[in-house]
DNA sequence: TTGATCGATTTTTTT
DNA sequence: AATCGATCAA
């Protein structure tokens, strides 16, 4: 009994609990409506509402309903509020990403396009590797023109929804004498051979097949009733493109989205998505949602004042009801250490009484990570980097897969050359020269010449023994494919090739560590019925579930922190350079500036009680010292949300109201820093190899000097890293 | 073909 | 500082 009450209170609830906005956005469920939501202001609320809606009225079916988010993790979070709210799990929706629901599409059209339907996707790595063999066969400088650049060409027009055919005389570019569209025609037939699309492929393969094929086309019209779209301001042309033509049949599209939180530009994002929509999609409505029901006022103050200062927005006025809470805070530190050194003392001080996990560290570029890891790793603070070294861009994880992907798509010539020779087959470059040469001649896969050349005298009789061998492997296993778990499959592949001896013969540091990383990506594997669900997990999550449930500060980029909120955010490396940082500065000029300050903007939105902005006056890059002065940013924040204080020349709490962060407060003495910081650099006198003592652990032998860290082997307690001052140095 | 050594290059953000 | 790649000797 309690039990249907409780359920029927949901079901009136999910309506009650909204604002008035809210509700509209939720309940007008016919016709384009562009949702513009800014942060903290319950956008995911609407969207899991609006499906609940749907549903519980009996709009649609589970599968008539098409949900596109940007990022898996936003994508799961909508699975699982929806079916909290709905009360049990929801099956058959068409919910995920972007690419996910291309592929989703693809596989189930893939020879409309050219393709089988169990292509490869290969990823960035992947796609440079392809490349720079092109322009090697091509015979092209690589050093002039680098694969790298022409990646970033090749996508930028996939991102566009463009083909070779349809680039215009001013989008060609200059790459290598403007042979840059003669080089994208010759990869994308390149991928067709192998079998394999790109990121970019998994949406523009979909609108040629949208294009080529009305009917296909029209069923997913007659499929989809309503479709929904998280995150719209990230939307590129090729992904508007295509939601607009999935949309030209019910005409029942629902954009969320933020103008103020396009932080993907450089990736092709297009902010002109979102403001052109009352154009892309005709009749359409749009809703504001302004009140913010996460942040207190000061901070929410501060990020809307920084926010004015872009000219390319909509504007919206953010507003709450929330009690008037702390200033931000803002201080200088020395350098890097310093900084982290003072941020993680506050944490200690925050962790009495708060949750860790309600603190979080955003940085604007991943290496800064390393400081604070250091320092939470010295006080013994568990911590989570999100978004970090990812699981499966692992080397050993990589070369694991690449056997799986031959053995699932033999045409995958990408992932065979990757683990041809690994172990070591002696069949180095010559020969992989010789097979990728008679591949192009003939048109062929990888895989298929390599079975040709066996029975020519194009290789050395050595190599083709070798050869010969790895193909019989490979069959076998082929054969195998169906007949076993995926699990034993793996591990068969791993043994029988000799990688897994591989490692274990290794005798260097990380070997054990990669031998467990085997182990547990053989432990995922058991989650999945087959092959390519695996792999297609792989190349589109890119993440292996961790137990997050423990309590851990957060540490991660700007970027990744969208989407997110704690009561207790820290803001480091506000400085000239770093943030906005000047390689963005120096692309894209006033529009990049633009996009960092909307980063600051998401950055500040995320803390719902405090927020802290520190920068350092030195700071090092590539290897040496850098002077520098703080962010233009901080310039930008309303004086009477903030408190500033000078923390870097010991003089504590020094409150100014009215600094000019502009002027370089203290060059001499930071010139006299750097010199000091380089001179006891030289003068440390325990180098590796050094044998100190040290008073719990005993005698141990240098292996890394870190400035103050040394990494030190014991004999009986392993590798530790210490402060240099814990130690004492022993001459022999 | 392999392993070692030297030099170049990097560090923005990610599906 | 640390990684990656090109080059060269064995």
């Amino acid at each position: 009994m309690d039990k249907l009450l409780a359920s029927n209170n949901k079901k009136v609830g999910y309506l009650d609990s909204l604002n008035k906005e809210q509700y509209e956005a939720v309940c007008t469920t016919e016709g384009p409506l562009l949702v513009l939501a800014g942060a903290g202001t319950g956008k995911t609320k609407v969207l899991v509402s609006r499906i609940c809606h749907i549903l519980k009225n009996n709009y649609a079916k589970p599968w008539e309903i098409l949900s596109v988010t940007f990022t898996n993790k936003a994508s799961r979070e909508m699975n699982n509020r929806v079916a909290e709210q709905i009360g049990q799990a929801v099956e058959g929706t068409w919910l995920g990403t972007f690419h996910s629901i291309g592929v989703k599409i693809l596989r189930s059209n893939a020879e409309l396009i050219g393709l089988k339907n169990n292509f490869s996707i290969i990823d960035t790595d992947d796609q440079i590797r392809v490349l720079k063999q092109l322009i090697k066969s091509n015979n092209i400088d690589d050093k002039r023109w680098p694969a790298r650049s022409l990646a970033y060409i090749i996508n930028k027009w996939k991102d566009l929804g463009l083909l070779p055919e349809e680039i215009s005389q001013n989008n060609v570019s200059n790459f290598a004498q403007g042979k840059s569209v003669e080089l994208y025609k010759e990869y994308n037939s390149l991928l067709k051979v192998q079998n394999a699309a790109d990121f970019g492929d998994l949406i523009l393969h979909c609108l040629t097949l949208f294009k080529k094929n009305k009917d296909v086309l029209e069923n997913y019209h007659k499929k989809f009733k309503y479709i929904l779209v998280d995150e719209y301001q990230d939307t590129n042309q090729s992904q508007n493109i295509w939601l607009k033509l999935l949309a030209m049949g019910s005409k029942n599209i629902c954009c969320v989205g933020d103008d103020d939180q396009s932080i993907y530009g450089w990736r092709g994002a297009e902010v002109g998505n979102i403001l052109s929509f009352e154009n892309d999609f005709p009749g359409a409505k749009t809703i504001r949602l302004e009140r913010n029901y996460r942040s207190q006022p000061h901070i929410l103050k501060a990020a809307s004042e920084l926010i004015k200062n872009n000219e390319d927005r909509l504007g919206k006025t953010l507003w709450t009801e929330k009690e008037d809470g702390d200033p931000i805070l803002i201080s200088s530190h020395l350098d890097g250490a310093e900084e982290a050194r003072s941020i993680i003392e506050i944490c200690e001080k925050i962790s009495k009484e708060n949750s860790l996990n309600e603190i979080a560290i955003l940085v604007r570029a991943g290496y800064q990570t390393r400081e604070f890891e250091d320092r939470l790793l010295t006080v013994n603070m568990p911590y989570r980097v999100i978004g970090g070294p990812r699981f499966y861009e692992r080397r050993e994880i990589r070369d694991a897969i690449a056997y799986l992907r031959v053995v699932s798509q033999p045409s995958d010539g990408i992932a065979f050359e990757r683990i041809i020779n690994v172990p070591k087959r002696g069949l180095g470059l010559t020969t992989i020269k010789s097979i990728y040469d008679l591949s192009k001649k003939h048109k062929e896969s990888l895989v298929s010449s390599a079975q040709k050349i066996i029975s020519t005298d194009i290789i050395r009789p050595q190599a083709k023994s070798s050869l010969a061998r790895l193909l019989e492997d490979f069959n076998r296993w082929i054969s195998l494919k169906d007949q076993i778990g995926v699990r034993e499959l793996l591990e068969t592949i791993l043994d029988e090739s000799g990688y897994t001896d591989m490692w274990q013969k290794d005798k260097s540091i990380e070997a054990p560590g990669r031998l467990d990383n085997l182990m547990e990506l053989a432990d995922t594997l058991e989650n999945f019925e087959n092959l390519t669900s695996f792999l297609d997990h792989v190349s589109l999550v890119m993440e292996n579930e961790k137990n997050e449930s423990s309590e851990m500060i957060n540490i991660m980029t700007l970027h990744a922190a969208k989407g997110l909120e704690f009561d207790h955010v820290f803001l480091p490396g506000w400085e000239e350079g770093l943030f906005p940082h000047q390689r963005s500065l120096d692309e894209n000029g006033t529009t990049a500036l633009e996009e960092e300050r909307r980063l600051g903007h998401v950055g500040l939105t995320r803390a719902r009680k405090t927020a802290q902005i520190t920068f350092a006056y030195n700071r090092r890059s590539f290897g040496d010292w850098q002077n520098t002065i703080p962010s233009r940013f901080i310039d930008e924040l309303p004086e009477a949300n903030i408190s500033f204080t000078d923390t870097s020349n010991n003089s504590d709490n020094n409150v100014f109201s009215d600094i000019d962060f502009n002027q370089d407060i203290s060059n001499d003495f930071n010139q006299n820093y750097i010199t000091f910081k380089e001179l006891s650099n030289k003068q440390k006198t325990m180098v590796i190899g050094s044998k100190v003592k040290h008073k719990e652990y005993g005698i141990g032998y240098v292996i890394k000097v870190n400035f103050e860290k040394l990494d030190i082997v014991f004999e009986g307690f392993g590798k530790k890293t210490i402060i240099e001052t814990y130690l004492e140095l022993i001459d022999d």
